[in-house]
RNA sequence: GGCGGCAUGGCCAAGUGGUAAGGCAGAGGAUUGCAAAUCCUUUACCCCCAGUUCGAAUCUGGGUGCCGCCUCCA
């Protein structure tokens, strides 16, 4: 079986097959650092992170290439804002970037150019464009000529002349007017005064969005590409204005597969910095929530289907991450032994199949997670027991076949991106449930007493003491544990 | 208006022709002084209507609802 990968392109299911065998070239459209990263980031490029994962664990060998949009309206205002300048914007907001990214255990692409260090490409490729016809300068700005362009349209399924009313409605501006065409779009734009600007042959001025990823990619993997990466949102116009210089410019199809993610949805309605629904990703996971429940979350939906965001859904995936954790934790203490997958036990073989057909079913993995609860499933029953001081369990668990079924499962683990955490996370989604600013919450002395004299009360068998001790605590947000041997545990909620 | 997508149990979510994976929650049981935690067991006929078929959640047509893109956006 082999990987199938739904196009954006043809819009179909297709089986991958990389133009160079055994290698992968990707490109992933990355951010525009103007600001923190919320889900709906993290979402996309956990995705893209598995697939990557995914075709590392298959043989090949991948290129990775995500770029850094830090030129950019954004970033202007911001940086005007708050008054600074575009590159400290910039590099603080590219800082917490790979922050947070390393937080989610997403791999660190192998190049990540910026727009900033990709100017001579830029203009190179643009120049090309003018001198091909396929653009013009005006009056500063170059635009690239869509009407000249065949094929434009083919990635998002748009006809220019549908469009016209359309765009016939928009609010008639200064750049409007240079357009030769209402659909064409910035190349080059002429530099107004105060900002950031780079000479070029059309005078001084930057590049516009579209071009650099074009450029970047020409630059970092050649004119064809095997997989393009991106949000749906991207498909049009990013994508397809993208399309349309590289293969004006080179003749060349720039990529032959086309991969997008959905939406984080909240509400039902898309996660976006301008509707102001978002949480950043630093802002959830400071809040308790571990990174490994965030990729279950977003793993446990089909990376083309929007997701939706909630407190329950995410606390589903705190719980269910939890036994997982439990049973990566036991796999992880096991015995060292050989991993070749030629000798597994033919349930772990088929375990193991069952993995790589669901990932071959365009990365579906749900069903893949599926696979990964069942070979859990008994190792974390164990862990548990163990973990109340079962001596029989745990040589149960160092038997050669539960060893090896805990090998399998931290390997397919890995596939995923999930791995094994230590510290146990509060189920709390951050949205206030602590406990209120006005309650002063005990010291850990005064806790430990209380605790002395509710086991004294449940050595004389006064329960209605032990009890009341209990409920005193839990008020003040203090929460026992008992555990076997008569050791009380606590943990502040 | 144009283009694209989605609709499966209380919630999330797989499944694309042969009588519904998985996770969470719930229920019952075990354990516990009681809890918590843990373990075991258990819970659906798939938005509506009409077709195709021996057989459809799965194909076709119609309907309803929802979402994304068409402006910056992962």
């Amino acid at each position: 079986m082999t990987l199938k990968l739904t196009n954006t392109l043809t819009r179909r299911l297709e089986p991958f097959e990389p133009l160079v065998p055994g290698q992968v070239s990707i490109y992933c459209c990355g951010v525009t650092v103007y600001d923190l990263c919320h889900l709906g980031h993290a979402r996309s490029y956990i995705a893209w992170d598995v697939l990557r994962r995914y075709l590392i664990w298959s043989g090949y060998a991948v290129t990775f290439v995500q770029n850094y949009t830090d030129i950019d309206d954004k970033i202007l205002n911001r940086a005007a804002e708050e008054g600074s300048s575009m590159e400290a914007v910039s590099e603080r907001n590219i800082d917490a970037f790979v922050a947070d990214m390393a937080r989610l255990n997403i791999l660190p692409p192998d190049r990540m150019p910026r727009a900033t260090e990709s100017l001579a490409a830029i203009r190179s490729l643009i120049g090309e464009l003018v001198a091909k016809g396929a653009a013009y300068s005006a009056d500063g700005d170059v635009y690239f000529a869509v009407m000249q362009h065949a094929g434009y349209g083919k990635l998002s399924g748009r006809d220019l002349g549908e469009q016209q009313d359309n765009a016939a409605g928009r609010v008639a501006s200064e750049e409007e007017a240079r357009k030769q065409h209402p659909f064409d779009f910035a190349l080059w734009k002429g530099s107004k005064p105060g900002e950031p600007s780079w000479e070029s042959p059309w005078g001084p001025g930057r590049p516009g969005w579209h071009i650099e990823c074009s450029a970047m990619v020409r630059e970092e993997l050649g004119d064809t590409i095997d997989i393009h990466l991106g949000g749906a949102d991207l498909v049009f116009p990013h994508h397809e204005n993208e399309i349309a210089q590289s293969e004006a410019a080179s003749g060349q199809e720039l990529a032959r597969y086309w991969l997008h993610n959905g939406m984080v949805n909240v509400g039902g309605q898309k996660m976006s910095k301008s509707l102001g629904n978002f949480t950043t990703i630093r802002a959830l996971l400071d809040s308790g929530v571990s990174p490994m429940t965030l990729r279950l979350f977003t793993l446990q939906a089909h990376y083309r289907k929007p997701l939706d965001f909630t407190a329950e859904a995410l606390e589903a995936a705190a719980t269910g991450w939890k036994g997982l954790n439990a049973a990566l934790g036991l796999a992880a203490s096991g015995a060292a032994i050989a991993t070749d997958p030629a000798g597994l036990a033919p349930e772990l073989a088929a375990a193991r199949q069952r993995f790589a057909a669901a990932m071959d079913d365009d990365l579906n993995t749900s069903a893949a997670l599926a696979v990964l609860f069942e070979l859990a499933k008994p190792l974390r029953a164990l862990a548990n027991r163990i973990e109340r001081g079962d001596g029989a369990a745990a040589a149960e668990a160092a038997t050669p076949a539960l060893v090896a079924q805990g090998k399998l499962l931290l390997e397919l683990a890995g596939v995923l991106g999930l791995q094994q955490e230590r510290a146990a996370e509060s189920p709390a989604t951050g949205s206030g449930s602590g406990s209120g600013p006005g309650v002063a919450s005990p010291s850990d002395a005064e806790i430990e007493a209380q605790i002395t004299a509710r086991q004294a009360a449940k050595a004389a068998k006064d329960f209605a003491a032990a009890d009341a001790i209990r409920l005193a605590l839990q008020a003040q947000g203090i929460e026992l544990i008992d555990k076997p041997g008569g050791i009380t545990e606590w943990l502040r909620s």
